[in-house]
DNA sequence: ATAATTTAAGACCTTTTTATCTTTTATTAT
DNA sequence: ATAATAAAAGATAAAAAGGTCTTAAATTAT
């Protein structure tokens, strides 16, 4: 399970996805309250992701948070990486060091299997395609 | 990602499964030694498992912990809930409260077919037959 | 220039998870 | 009976995750 923080994160650049854009900004005021997340916890989220070229920031009046061109082709797999660190897809499922296609655990072949098809669809797609499939599917974000 | 307590909780009956015995039970700190968990904590796991008759426990000198013919039936998922609670493989994947196939979040999809993976395999196997599986792969628990 | 607005930075608090320690209770071998 | 052994119970502590608050820096509109 992906922790808290990430699911915020995914949320919040899903939101921004679909409702801002460089001549639209939203601040994290607006963001924690269209998605109820603790806004000084996800102002702090979000100060994590700009520097790491996810989303970007601006400072000052009609400052806030948008997606440039470039963040929207973000694969989601980075954004998990970048909250819940790079070996997420990786670890062993019964926690073991030194679990390995060579030295298996007894569920290595079932975590693995389940594990890759995640990998493969966060890695495959990015956040602008995502957003399209939303706008296609009703699928929500917020109630 | 099931949580430590989890893993833990899956490695030492997974040992039990096949290095234990009604006649032949292990003790808590023989287990955290050999499957290098830290002792107290092991101790309260196993203490968690035993009235829910996950494991078998005996108190008093020759005591220690086993699986019954009827523990080893106890199939995967059960552990889990047990420990991570049963809605582990039910809760939305980006924490939305009302998620569900008819009001979905933009990963509905394919979180669900992650999950329902991961359900089924945990489901349609025991203990007992994963201990077979060990038996057969070498697979380890243990360095 | 100034005031207002908004992110950035960092200290701090709370809750949950993980881990430890101590005492009690049950059981067994002697 | 007694001593030894091992789980049960419960209080306590440490670490990690989640969440809050305050101040500083940057930017914009007036």
């Amino acid at each position: 399970m992906i922790s808290k923080k990430c699911k915020y994160a995914l949320r919040a650049i899903l939101y921004l996805a679909t409702e801002s854009n460089e001549q639209h900004k939203l601040n994290a005021k607006l963001l924690s309250s269209a998605l109820k997340i603790p806004s000084p916890y996800l102002s702090k989220i979000l100060q994590e992701l700009a520097p790491k070229n996810i989303i970007t920031s601006a400072k000052g009046p009609t400052g806030g948070f948008y997606l440039s061109n470039e963040n929207l082709e973000v694969p989601l797999i980075d954004i998990i990486a970048a909250i819940d660190g790079p070996s997420y897809f990786s670890t062993c499922g019964l926690g073991l060091e030194k679990c390995s296609d060579k030295h298996p655990c007894p569920l290595h072949d079932d975590f693995k299997k389940s594990r890759e098809h995640m990998q493969k669809v966060f890695s495959g797609k990015s956040v602008k395609q995502l957003a399209s499939e939303m706008k296609k599917k009703d699928s929500f974000l917020v109630i």
